[in-house]
DNA sequence: CAAATAGTGTCTCTAAGACAATATCAC
DNA sequence: GTGATATTGTCTTAGAGACACTATTTG
């Protein structure tokens, strides 16, 4: 047993070469429209948020929040740090995308980033800061297949667009991977490691499981409808999303109100998964 | 532009401290059981490969293949490349399955593993090497929900008799988590890494895409039902199973043969799916 | 009442499960 | 022929999609 000890003494960890961490998170958001009729619900579109870099490399380039982990933190609690420190923004939960690790992606050396992925909707978003952080932006997210295998990112804000042109080079276990034809206004690999969440995202938000993770402990079953349609781009309809979700969640006392309509009853995820 | 220049000239990336970076691989086989009956068809066991640790720390314990990190490899080169030199073994693709960056896991320092899974079938085992390396051996997996949230992990081989118990902690986005109750003959946190990739493995073994990426180019149905099978340790009928996965294979003129009973026709994976 | 969404009932069609029946090989 | 697996066909049942209908609120 002291042969151990005595191993771990002598043990230098020094000696081999290592890479530095990052995670970085793409947090993607269900925006409500403003509308203009008071009583109609408000259209939602898809939203993710980066921030400017005030710094070099890449200064003035727009990056997903991110940054170096820390020792004693796990990587999990690295991005969650991370984002809130550089947004303002608390996601409910955060989920492990890939990790990005090929030689040359960040011009200071050798850098690995784990990237991660996350899904807020308004109604939480107002209780924990929205766009505080100065630079940091929602951008609205536009992700197509042009053809095969071709994609096309465009994130706009206002008057600031940028655009990549990607393929989709391999597919392995639900979560596609790209490499970037031409890009404009991504810092790093970022505008790779986007398209890979978005694929990441929209490839799980059909398992009800999931998009749990992203709401907030009560919401509406128009809520939790307009979240999968935003991410997965499709509609469905509500009678038969109702009876979809039904052995998911539990019914709970609470309504919505002054809507100008019929309340809709608040529901939260069912604990235990009947069988 | 020059100021970018300047700034990667005078950056250090020594200033910040760092992690060591590890892989470890989960590599499962659908082992083959020798038959008795010539002309029956193998019964087929999980099985995990496991070596065990010449040096310390955990000297003599077993452990999940695996290594550091070298410069200039992305993680999956390194996964794939530490599996073969470890173990001759090949796998035909690996799948991540989590990064664990808990303090404490590893006595050596801060050290942060990507674990991986794979999953061979004995048909291109003999191809690629078994055996090989002295003391690599396949344990036989127990992996059971003993009651709510506790499981009780068993490897056997031989003699040898590996045992964990642990509770399932969190599940996000289809992969759970575990801490261990207790547990023996493990080194570091491989216990708990081995029922996450288990985990991992059961919850998408549902899906077809993910299992071709563990065949051989050419296989037969009942080949790919028994990987199913084995993995989700359930049993479907043959009949059901073949029409659920027809349109995602495409025949070939290829035939088993010698096998004392039908010549089964050999498929592969289509190339792309017919909407 | 009108406009809007919330929520229910039911019809159809497709996919999954159970099971019977046939095909083909090695001995 | 016998014993084994391979492969096909069909009946039944559960679930997904379409759509009509009722309920409830605010102005």
């Amino acid at each position: 047993m002291n042969k151990e000890k005595d191993f771990l003494a002598s043990y230098s960890i020094e000696d081999y070469e290592r890479p530095s961490l990052t995670t970085d998170i793409a947090c993607f958001r269900i925006q409500n429209s403003s509308e203009e009729n008071y009583r109609k619900n408000p259209k939602t579109k898809l939203t993710l948020l980066l921030i400017k870099r005030k710094e070099h490399p890449f200064q003035g380039c727009w990056a997903l929040p991110g940054g170096f982990l820390q020792p004693g933190e796990t990587i999990e609690a690295c991005a969650l740090r991370e984002i809130e420190e550089e947004t303002a923004v608390k996601p409910v939960s955060i989920m492990p995308v890939a990790v990005f690790s090929e030689t040359g992606r960040d011009p200071r050396g050798w850098i690995i980033s784990n990237a991660y992925a996350s899904i807020i909707s308004d109604e939480n978003i107002s209780a924990v800061g929205g766009d505080d952080a100065a630079d940091a932006k929602w951008f609205e997210v536009s992700f197509t297949e042009e053809n095969e295998h071709a994609f096309h990112l465009k994130l706009t804000h206002g008057d600031i667009s940028l655009c990549a042109t990607l393929n989709e080079t391999t597919t392995s276990f639900g979560v596609s991977r790209f490499e970037v034809v031409e890009s404009s206004g991504f810092a790093f690999d970022h505008a790779t490691i986007i398209a890979t969440t978005l694929s990441a995202i929209r490839s799980r938000a059909k398992d009800f499981e999931y998009l749990f993770d992203f709401l907030p402990e009560k919401f509406t079953l128009t809520a939790l409808q307009k979240v999968q349609e935003t991410i997965m781009n499709i509609e469905v309809l509500p009678a038969n999303f109702r009876r979809k979700v039904a052995d998911y969640v539990e019914q709970t006392n609470d309504y919505t109100a002054g809507s100008g309509h019929r309340p809709a009853q608040l529901y939260c995820k069912r604990k235990k998964t009947n069988s």
